[in-house]
DNA sequence: TCGATGCATCGACAAATGTCAATGCAAGCG
DNA sequence: CGCTTGCATTGACATTTGTCGATGCATCGA
């Protein structure tokens, strides 16, 4: 599951990236996971209203409105962002709360980038 | 189409980023039609390899070995990178090269990180 | 001029995707 | 205990997507 060491690692020898031309195969997938997830512009909306909210997380009932669509797709969107590990899923009492994984979308970015 | 001015833009009144919550609607729309052509294990493939050759451009010739793809497959790939601006095509004699746009990955994971 | 080569387009097809209405299921409230 | 509320799941459907073989179209070499 691609996890980093917390202690770094030599800063130079690091992974591949799309721009330095050093992704294999299973990188490649992995990174195309996730922005799959990021391809939806609804998706898009739904990862910046929560990031803008004061808490940084929201419910469903939170997001149908804004977004304009209905509630099961709301639901079907975040499922898969949950599932692309760029958001978080909490069920409290009644309602479940939403969050964008920290660092998440630095890592995504980090993947386009050289170095 | 987005033009970014060469002089540059006080960096800190920028535009939204996915981070920060600042994303309307026309703004998600054109984040995740970049995502979107991202979100292919083989489209990243093919930006990789571009990015890692030495002239830093290929043909379809060069492509579609390494990708283990049919000729037409990698072409329309290629096509919708190019349609999504993350990389460019140019007819020389019988080959056609396509290279990686320069800044087009960065502008990409500038969209994701907060600024 | 002919044949070969590199690429794009077309037509087809299975698979995945985005969306909704209907339904199911907990959790809380009266 | 019923009733409401917030959410997920299901079933259905039209659309999009990824892939290929076949074909068309330039360009170059013999």
């Amino acid at each position: 599951m691609t996890m980093v060491l917390p202690l770094s690692v030599a800063t130079d020898a690091c992974c591949g990236s799309v721009a330095d031309g050093g992704v294999d195969v299973a990188s490649a997938e992995q990174i195309a996971r996730v922005f799959k997830a990021l391809g939806d512009p609804t998706r898009v909306r739904l990862l910046s209203l929560i990031a803008g909210t004061d808490a940084r997380e929201a419910c469903i009932c939170d997001l149908t409105e804004p977004v304009g669509l209905s509630q099961p797709t709301v639901s079907h969107h975040m499922k898969q962002l949950v599932e692309a590990g760029l958001a978080t899923r909490e069920q409290r009492g009644r309602w479940a709360y939403y969050r964008v994984v920290d660092g998440a979308l630095a890592a995504a970015a980090h993947a386009l980038l050289p170095h």
